[in-house]
DNA sequence: GAGTCCATTTCGTAC
DNA sequence: GTACGAAGTGGACTC
């Protein structure tokens, strides 16, 4: 017997039942007319009405109406599941801490009560994810541009990993961002920030250790420095090479998406980034 | 009766009762063995194994295992259920446009089918969120700091909406960002985006329109936005008055948040940002 | 519709 | 545990 249902149980047979699923560590589900409040990070009251409680046994609970994707009230995981009776109502409490929740459901009227044992495979095959888009350039790094050598990724600095980092024809340093998605500006805050972290070690260790010979210059300039590639040849307002090239770190910065918005655009060739439009997956 | 429950039913006999129950509008729960096939924004498959499905009459559907908060596959409100037989086995349907997704259930085993009529509220109370945080701000600004004076909620700028725009005691304009919990240096990159915007207004406009008088600078440099580095040596905060205070628009940006990581601070020194530690209901 | 931003985001992962 | 970023993010609201 995998599932075990109570129809319109009274309130203390569910209690009973509610307790040995616990035990079997079952799948719960809890049909009837409550109330539900939560206290924790935040604050919240629900008024009578039908909702659907799902118990799972590794501690998570989700309210649910018949509305809505998401559940109006909710426990994550790794909390615990405590039932009673109340003045002759079922009340059951999910209770967690770190942070200190819990979410209080008072039923007034029990409609249905199942448990479920549950066998089977949970991992999920999931296609066109960043990973996907970042495999798919590393495995054709001229999807990016031509010329393109990605070196590393997940590539460490001041201000976290950054996707990609490469050098392009000229040998000149680029930081790829990457997005399964349409971005909008603040993707282009985050390869700034990274492209940043990477002018100010540049600046800073003036060494041109490994493989990628850099030559240094003083603390990266201003900005607006990105190198206008051939294929690239205006980038919208970079005041282009203004001192002696060869002593001209040019970090340049990446954004590949599938596209972007105007606003993102114009932050990207405020710093003289550049986009290349890229799915996760080739489509079709 | 509010509830119908069909157990171990037969393939068939699951599809008769799912239809009637798509018709009725009712909150409807599979429970079975099943494959799970999702293809649209991203793609993914899930093997065999007992899952609960969750189908609601407006369109949602869900798909749990019996582990963690969120649902293992899912389709967003809106979209349509279909349900079939095929070679003997029910295979549940759901398909939206906008963009187009579709998820399909194909149950080996059928072990509880249950269709659920719902009524009562669905509206959630809910308190401590960052709406409470700007209301606390507004009825007590010193909070902020003494002599801030709220001008404009959701104030537009070319970067989007701020969340409050004022004056402090000296007459400088105060970008403030709002955030419910502890914040990451994205939210500093959010911040510095509406200061950014609000200095090209005042500079570019060179008008004191309104009942706020600012003076304007010259349009802020190319970048000024990721470039704080040498130039711009850490203003810790109101660096005031460095120039003539008659030509000089001080724009400040004041970062509220309960707390904020060691990162965030960084960037917030370097922009010569502020942070006030508030949360959004008062403590206790 | 697209754009923007909040969320009790959740979730994974590295430090 | 904290921090940081991805997500089929979802959801609300504006333009």
């Amino acid at each position: 017997m995998t599932v075990t249902s109570l129809h319109d149980p009274a309130h203390r047979e569910a209690l009973w039942e509610l307790e040995s699923a616990f035990d079997r560590g079952d799948l719960i589900h809890v049909f009837g007319r409550c109330t539900v409040s939560y206290e924790g990070r935040a604050a919240s009251d629900l008024g009578p009405g039908d909702r659907l409680l799902l118990l799972k046994p590794d501690g998570a609970a989700l309210v649910h109406t018949d509305e809505g994707h998401e559940p109006v009230n909710w426990q994550p995981p790794g909390s615990e599941h405590h039932a009673a009776v109340r003045d002759g109502r079922l009340r059951v409490r999910s209770v967690r801490t770190t942070p200190d929740e819990s979410l209080t459901v008072r039923f007034s009227d029990l409609h249905q009560l199942s448990a479920m044992s549950v066998t089977g495979g949970r991992d999920l095959e999931l296609h066109g994810s960043e990973e996907d888009l970042r495999t798919r350039i590393l495995e054709r790094p001229e999807l990016v541009e031509a010329g393109f050598e990605p070196r590393e990724t997940e590539r460490p600095s001041n201000a976290g990993p950054m996707d990609v980092f490469g050098v392009d024809a000229d040998g000149n340093p680029v930081v790829v961002e990457l997005k399964r998605r349409r971005v909008g500006p603040d993707a282009v805050g985050q390869l700034a920030r990274y492209v940043r972290a990477v002018r100010e070690e540049l600046g800073a260790e003036t060494t041109g250790d490994g493989d990628v010979d850099f030559a240094a210059t003083g603390p990266a300039p201003t900005d607006s420095d990105a190198a206008p590639t051939d294929s690239d040849p205006a980038p919208t307002d970079s005041d282009a090479a203004p001192g002696d090239p060869d002593t001209t770190p040019v970090v340049r910065g990446v954004l590949v998406a599938p596209s972007i918005t105007d606003r993102a655009a114009e932050r990207l060739a405020d710093r003289g980034f550049d986009h290349v439009a890229l799915e996760p997956t080739p489509g079709e």
